[in-house]
DNA sequence: AAATAAGGGTTCAAATAATGAACCAACATC
DNA sequence: GATGTTGGTTCATTATTTGAACCCTTATTT
């Protein structure tokens, strides 16, 4: 690995659980020298990447990451976007519904709204979603190119509970089914007692660029509830799909 | 500098007007030889930190970037924390409020709200405030450490306009005055017609980590304006802080 | 109160990774 | 078909990164 994936794999020790970590800690964990760590925060804080406590000494991601996210957001403007759809899809079906983005391999999580159930799934932010164990990877992978899919099902496929799939041929053949129906629907692949339906969020060429997802206890959720919560996901990615292209559906190559 | 420093500016090349570049355009600019910043840009890629157009080949920045912001959100909510009282403010005198956080060497806007008026400031979120040059700046400087006052007025000076101050020693006295009031004045240090108030957004620890401002047109503004939006952004910046802090006012050593 | 352990930070010879001039292929322009 | 531009690659040379051992300070233990 070069020096620059080092550094970039420091500030991913970083989590919303654990945002501050000191010196030995971050070394134990990535791996590094204590030396080399240090140096890395060193060139990483010149940069504003990382913020160093100046009371304890530990390290936390710093605002230069915001602010390259925000220029990011303003060519991209995928949250602005979509947020206003994710809490109407959530005020509608009162319960779970996460934003998820394409990462490097998997679906990175940028919003999500709960309900006000106490009984509800819970999602943090920065969660990242495999793509074959959820309803967010399936949608997306229904929508992605040929090389994402195929990387997808012959990498290892890890078994999150008894239902996950981890066989490529029934993974293809649910996200067939994906393509045709719309949305798609996960039950329990990824967390025990959790049933998701997902749609795509598809770019002006056509391909996903991420997902919209509802997350429901499965003992408040039947077929027919499945069926109304695919539908209403699949109407807010269509939407969110064609503000983000200028209204203009038209330009949706591959449409399902 | 260090591989991690030049991968990090070559992400400081992009943006919001330029949010896509070339890979020579990159090398060009950069003053990075191609096969240097080609490698580079590969190993960002890696992680996320900026994605390929896949059919003009241009770079920009990637997700990667969002889901660090998020996290370093989650556990240090400026923005949470403060957007409500810069609504307050905003509707209180009834002129733009911006708030920004401060970056390698610069206040970032990451928020702002405008009012109704037709003749109003209209600020960015993503805009840079030179810390010299700007209410926000001074209000900064005014708690900021000592080598990051020092950097600002050892180093090179731009005047704006015919109004900005570029005499470090007229600069290091508005400082002053900023420190003894509890807010700066900016009379058309920036942009032509529009007068500003700051105040100082407060650490734990005493130091300045952002601004609240209210700019205004000139022709909106009295003296006595300008007092009571002082006073406005002064109780403003102070509750940011204090909630910072958890509710501790006793934390800010350094105190006016 | 002395001993021990753990954390943050530093040093410098040795090892390794970064560098860049020259190169290829593709496309556009003249 | 000659010329310029762009994206991308190669490999001997060069410069940066590395890490064991080090210091200092702050708990914790004996």
């Amino acid at each position: 690995m070069g020096t620059v994936g080092k550094a970039i794999s420091l500030l991913e020790l970083f989590t919303v659980d654990e945002p501050e970590l000191g010196l030995s800690d971050l070394a134990r964990r990535s791996g590094f020298d204590k030396a080399t760590t240090r140096r890395l925060l060193v060139a990483l804080t010149g940069h504003g990447f990382v913020e160093q406590d100046a009371a304890t000494r530990h390290y936390r991601l710093g605002a230069g990451l915001s602010r390259l996210a925000r220029i990011r957001e303003a060519r991209f403007p995928f949250l602005q976007t979509a947020v206003p759809l994710v809490r109407d899809l959530a005020a509608s079906t009162a319960e779970t519904v996460h934003l998820s983005e394409f990462g490097v391999d998997a679906l990175v999580t940028v919003h999500v709204e709960h309900p006000a159930w106490a009984n509800r799934v819970n999602i943090d932010i920065g969660q990242l979603l495999p793509l074959h164990s959820t309803a967010s990877g399936i949608a997306y992978l229904a929508f992605a190119r040929d090389e994402t899919v195929k990387a997808c099902l012959t990498g290892s496929l890890k078994a999150f509970t008894t239902h996950t799939l981890i066989d490529p041929a029934a993974i293809s053949t649910s996200i067939a089914e994906t393509r045709d129906r719309g949305y798609s629907i996960c039950d329990q692949g990824f967390e025990e007692g959790v049933i998701s339906v997902a749609a795509a969020i598809r770019a002006a060429d056509g391909f996903a660029l991420g997902t919209i997802a509802v997350a429901a206890p499965n003992a408040r959720t039947t077929p027919a509830a499945i069926a109304e919560r695919g539908l209403a996901v699949m109407a807010a990615a269509r939407e969110i799909s064609m503000r983000l292209n200028g209204e203009n559906l038209q330009t949706l190559r591959r449409q399902a």
